[in-house]
This record gives structure tokens, C-alpha cells and sequence, in this order.
DNA sequence: AAATAATGCTTGGTGAATCAAGCGTTGGTG
DNA sequence: CACCAACGCTTGATTCACCAAGCATTATTT
């Protein structure tokens, strides 16, 4: 998943509009908007800590998505198993200001995702 | 210590010139002169990344010393919460499993789920 | 001592990141 | 329907990271 697709779900998983997000955040929906689709793909990491704030993500997996740092060998690490497809990935979902309702319809949701994959 | 002066030790205790730099990392010689000099302040990741190995430094402090990272801060930071009744919730979704595309699914998902609840 | 080379530095140019302003479209409201 | 606001997007303009070329000074050579 590139970078501005992620910035993209982020923002509509928060059901904000690019204008709201500029006046959170102070960066101009303009470039806002380039960055969603891709046409620019470098924003500089104060821009990438500002829409962390605002979106209650994680600054480490924006840097990440990127490409300023590596997936994280955070201090947590632990020895990547044999088992293949699944990445450490962080404490994972870098959304952080889920209800409980949220979390539990997700992991709801992710148990079925799952048991639909053969 | 800034990070002119940061990158200047480090290169004079490897004894290497502005030139002989230049030529291992490809970075040019006048721009590392103004950026030791304090000219210019904001080295963009990639930059840093190429000087930590010719210095055999550690990219996670030019970093920090760029006022990209936080010093070692790992994901147990406090935060200020914004508004409504969404909590902290700390440890957030502590499925460490997931697949990116889990995730991506997820966040679609999830963007679903908030623009249902008005 | 003249010539050559090496070092750190300055300067103009280029390209990309970022913004202010405006465009076309869509949705609500009287 | 007409109007108005809000949406996402495009388009110049500006700023700044970064480089190529050259300058000034200090070794190093012959």
C-alpha cells in the first residue's frame, strides 16, 4: 500500500474532510490532496508528525510507509518465526484512539477475514 | 551539540576529508560544508542515511540530532486527547500479527464503521 | 620559489516540497 | 429552480534542499 492511499484511509477512517484536516494540522489541502494521490511522495517527516497527531496514528509507520525508516527492530523484538507472510509490524494498527466498541468490531472482523482465507 | 557540529566530529575521527566523503556517499562536498556549518538545517532522511554509513554512526541519532525522532521514545508516550469519548486505550488493538493487507482491510473497515455511526 | 594539488568554502542554478488562490462539481436549503 | 456552502482538485508562485563549478588558502612537490 503506498503512502497516500494510506493517508487516505487514515483520514476517512477519522470521517474528515482535507479542509478539516488543514485546520488541524496547519498543511494546505492542496498538498494534501497530492499526496493522497501520489503525485507527491516525499513529505518531510514535520509534515508526516503533524497528520500523525491529527489522525491519532503512528509517526513510526508513517516514517515507515515513507520510506525513512525501516520496519522497525523496536524494542519489543521478537525473533521473526519461520511461519512466512505475517511481519511483526509494530504493536500493530496504528490507529490509536479506537472505542472499545471499535476494537471489538474489528477484531470481530479480522477473525472473519481470516477464517474466509483458505 | 547541533548537528553541523555533530557531523563535523564524526567525520574528523574518521579523519576523512570533505572531498573523500563526498566521494563514499555521494554527497557533495559543498553542501556538507553548509551543513556542518550550520548553514542549513534540515538534511533531508535519505541524506542522513548515507552519512550514518560512511561514518559507521547510527542513522537513529542523526536522526534524533535532525529533530526528526524523538530520543528512543517507543510507543508508551502520553498523549493528549482530543475530543469525545474515544480513550487513550493504550496498548490498541493487540493483534501483533497482522499482514499489511490485514491491515489495509482493517482500515477500511473501520472508515466504514465510523461514517455508519452518525 | 614556482607549480601543483588538496582542502574548506561561496555562489548560482535546478528541481521538488509546500502553499494561496481559484476552478468545477456536488449537496443541501429556501 | 436558484443559491450557497463545502468538497476535492489543479495551477502558478515561493521556498529550500542539494549540486556543479569555481574561489581562496594552505600544504606538497620539484
Amino acid at each position: 500500500m503506498t503512502l497516500g492511499a494510506y493517508l487516505r484511509s487514515l483520514r476517512q477512517a477519522k470521517g474528515m474532510t482535507l479542509r478539516a484536516v488543514e485546520k488541524e494540522s496547519g498543511v494546505s489541502n492542496a498538498y494534501l490532496s497530492q499526496l493522497e494521490n501520489g503525485k507527491l511522495k516525499n513529505p518531510s517527516p514535520p509534515i508526516l508528525h503533524k497528520l500523525s497527531q491529527v489522525y491519532s496514528a503512528s509517526y513510526q509507520v508513517l516514517m515507515e510507509k515513507a520510506g525513512y525508516l525501516m520496519p522497525s527492530a523496536s524494542p519489543g523484538d521478537k525473533k521473526a518465526g519461520s511461519s512466512g507472510q505475517r511481519k511483526g509490524h509494530l504493536p500493530t494498527f496504528a490507529v490509536e484512539d479506537l472505542t472499545e466498541e471499535e476494537e471489538e468490531e474489528l477484531l470481530r472482523y479480522l477473525a472473519f477475514i481470516r477464517s474466509r482465507r483458505e
